[in-house]
DNA sequence: AATGATTACAACCGCCTCACG
DNA sequence: TCGTGAGGCGGTTGTAATCAT
């Protein structure tokens, strides 16, 4: 089914938004709500259509948006959950409050993959047998993955990182990136993140390896899919007694909590993905899904 | 100061999914 | 079951701002 875009409507204005227009909008979603999208405009007397008014709303008119530059805390969530994620913008938003899929896919874009791609293809650069980036961070033990192959991840461009010189106030591109380079990327050491987590947990076993997470291929998610059961939750049963006997039940109880637990296939994936990066399993830990 | 290159980000486009009749 | 409309998502583009030469 091919549908015309509905912008393609005669009298529809394109571009950027006015502050009047803007004001249009804001009043009118403050006092009658966004139930209908596509007869908003008309009611609202915009010469938009409906599409543009919610991108609007959503990526930059909303009260809880937060503007202003990425922290470095924020880059480096970005960056885990891209790795676990792959370009799913709006599940990485969602863990992330005030910030918009839109924005989040554009730090990526402009920032990140450059900054990690700069990395990943310097020679020498220490790598697994995979190829797989990692990012040495700043307290020295701290390793990061960047990107996975099953994530999909969007270094597929084949652009060439440009050969920009140092500014000040940029972030320095040398090809053996110093501690404090890296940690321009990944800075957050006493945040509850992920890393920390994992960190706290692993990071002695893995002192001296740029392995600090367990690999894991494809057969990870493989097996999951096999399953054929997206409709089914995901039982803390479903996973090998060996792992369980890694994860306190209090991490179980907190991750249901984030991940709205057996929601969806996806939703369990990413559960016991993040589950099992948290207990620093090992792979062979997960075998089945039930 | 002029100009070309690069960056940052708002906005658009097309496709997909889902609800509903 | 199928067609349709609307919302949502990810990829891409346009352009203003910034920087280097």
């Amino acid at each position: 089914m091919v549908r015309a875009p509905c912008c393609d409507k005669m009298g529809m204005k394109k571009g950027p938004w006015t502050p009047q227009e803007d004001q249009i909008l804001i009043s009118y979603v403050q006092k009658y709500g966004h139930a209908n999208w596509r007869a908003l405009p008309r009611q609202a007397g915009l010469s938009r259509c409906g599409k543009s008014c919610r991108l609007r709303w959503i990526n930059y008119l909303r009260p809880d948006i937060k503007r202003g530059n990425f922290t470095s805390e924020e880059e480096e969530t970005i960056i885990n959950l891209h790795e676990m994620l792959g370009n799913r913008w709006s599940a990485i938003a969602a863990r992330l409050p005030g910030r918009t899929d839109n924005e989040i896919k554009n730090v990526w874009h402009t920032h990140l993959k450059k900054r990690l791609k700069q990395y990943q293809t310097k020679p020498g650069t220490k790598q697994n047998t995979k190829s797989k980036p990692k990012i040495k961070c700043e307290s020295s033990d701290n390793i990061v993955p960047i990107q996975s192959e099953f994530g999909n991840s969007s270094s597929s461009t084949g652009n060439d990182i440009p050969a920009r010189t140092e500014t000040p106030g940029q972030t320095p591109m040398s090809p053996q990136p110093s501690s404090s380079e890296i940690s321009s990327i990944t800075n957050a050491t006493t945040t509850t993140t992920d890393r920390e987590v994992n960190n706290t947990d692993v990071k002695a076993e893995n002192m001296d390896s740029w392995e600090y997470f367990p690999e894991i291929d494809e057969s990870f998610w493989s097996d999951a899919m096999s399953s054929d059961n997206s409709s089914a939750p995901l039982t803390f049963e479903g996973v090998s007694d060996e792992f369980q006997s890694q994860v306190p039940s209090s991490s179980v109880d907190a991750m249901e909590t984030d991940y709205g637990y057996g929601q969806n296939l996806d939703d369990a994936m990413e559960f016991w993905y993040d589950l099992f990066i948290k207990a620093g399993g090992e792979q062979e830990l997960i075998t089945e899904f039930h």
